[in-house]
DNA sequence: GTGAAATTTGCCGATTAGGCATCTTTGCTC
DNA sequence: GAGCAAAGATGCCTAATCGGCAAATTTCAC
């Protein structure tokens, strides 16, 4: 069951090739990078990546879309009586392994200077809040399944999860004494909470 | 003085193109736009453009983009003894024309389905996601600035303001009893500015 | 006016984009 | 478990895009 083996294989073909692109993007710069050798590094022809994504950029990004989809399920699995952003906070935990990944392994030096090379590649943030703008779809029908909510509200708050990611995921990579994850997610949801008041 | 001609004439071309871009795009239909029409409808080379914007999409989004850019500008010349949530309403307010633009001009049917349809395409979404990631770096100093503010603050409050921007124009595309720009942007920044409590 | 700096443009090769036909694999039925 | 229908992978092919380079043009400052 499970949607069968065709539907595994083409994940797997999809994460391959995501997974290639970010690796070979870190290792030798985005812009060195042709979509022919992230086939080629995947396994596939380069006819079949491009049935899979537009672009590297889109393939990069979506590692990043992926989570966001994790997220919208994780919301929609628990229990309904919870509140929503209570949900939402431990949805975002569960999927972004908050604290394992920090005490777990800390990065890889190298690693993290060539993903934040990589992210400085202004087509790369572009593609990631492009792609976000279709996951948020996702995140907004939970959220509006779970509130009943219907306008504004809830496309909104997916729209602002988002915006929490993306500021997360920049002053993750630019803080010098370096903050865990977990910590600027949670500062932010505050502020995001409390309104964004502002600081005296 | 004023940056001289050449700054000048650079922002016309570049507006004139991102205007062909839009027009062209609305009356025959995004993908049926080669970058080779919008130079040509603009008066300048292909090469040109390429020199301005690093395809359609990206053009197209100028025009949002530029409004953000605006909308920074304003807020730094407001009162800085102005509260910062006033300064970006009125801000807002002042860049989007509101009101004006919906008493003064109804908007055109065809116009409307055009700018609907076009905005449907997903590369374009997006493109102006990926364009706004550039122009919140502007908005984003301007918070620091009035507010003193470091850390996650200031990017966070400018990430909303496009969140607000993006879900308050997908809101008056699809909206049937069409609503005013206005109220859904003061909808949008009330549910902000009250933490976006779940609705009862 | 004159020279330095910036901008526009044409040219060109490398790469990307995506339609279409074909071949292979998977899922389902009997 | 044989066979058929649907879905995916691949190759091929043409149009379009991308971006470097250098020549020609325009603006700016002195």
């Amino acid at each position: 069951m499970a949607d069968g083996l065709r539907e595994r294989k083409k994940q797997e073909t999809r994460i391959a090739l995501s997974w290639a692109a970010v690796r070979l993007a870190v290792e030798r710069g985005y812009g060195n990078v042709r979509i022919e050798d992230i086939a080629a590094e995947a396994g596939v022809s380069l006819r079949t990546f491009r049935n899979y994504f537009a672009g590297k950029a889109e393939a990069i990004a979506a590692r990043e879309v992926d989570r966001m989809y994790a997220i919208a399920e994780e919301l929609r699995v628990r229990p309904a009586e919870e509140p929503l952003w209570v949900a939402i906070r431990a949805a975002i935990e569960a999927r972004y392994a908050l604290g394992a990944s920090d005490g777990g392994q800390p990065p890889d030096e190298h690693w993290v200077a060539g993903i934040r090379l990589m992210m400085s590649e202004p087509a790369l943030q572009g593609a990631i809040a492009a792609a976000y703008a279709v996951a948020a779809d996702e995140l907004t029908a939970a959220v509006a399944e779970r509130t009943g909510a219907t306008g504004l509200y809830p496309r909104l708050v997916a729209e602002v999860i988002g915006a929490a990611r993306s500021v997360v995921s920049a002053e993750w990579l630019r803080a010098d004494p370096p903050r865990s994850m977990g910590d600027l997610l949670y500062e932010a949801l505050d502020l995001l909470a409390a309104g964004l008041p502002e600081p005296h």
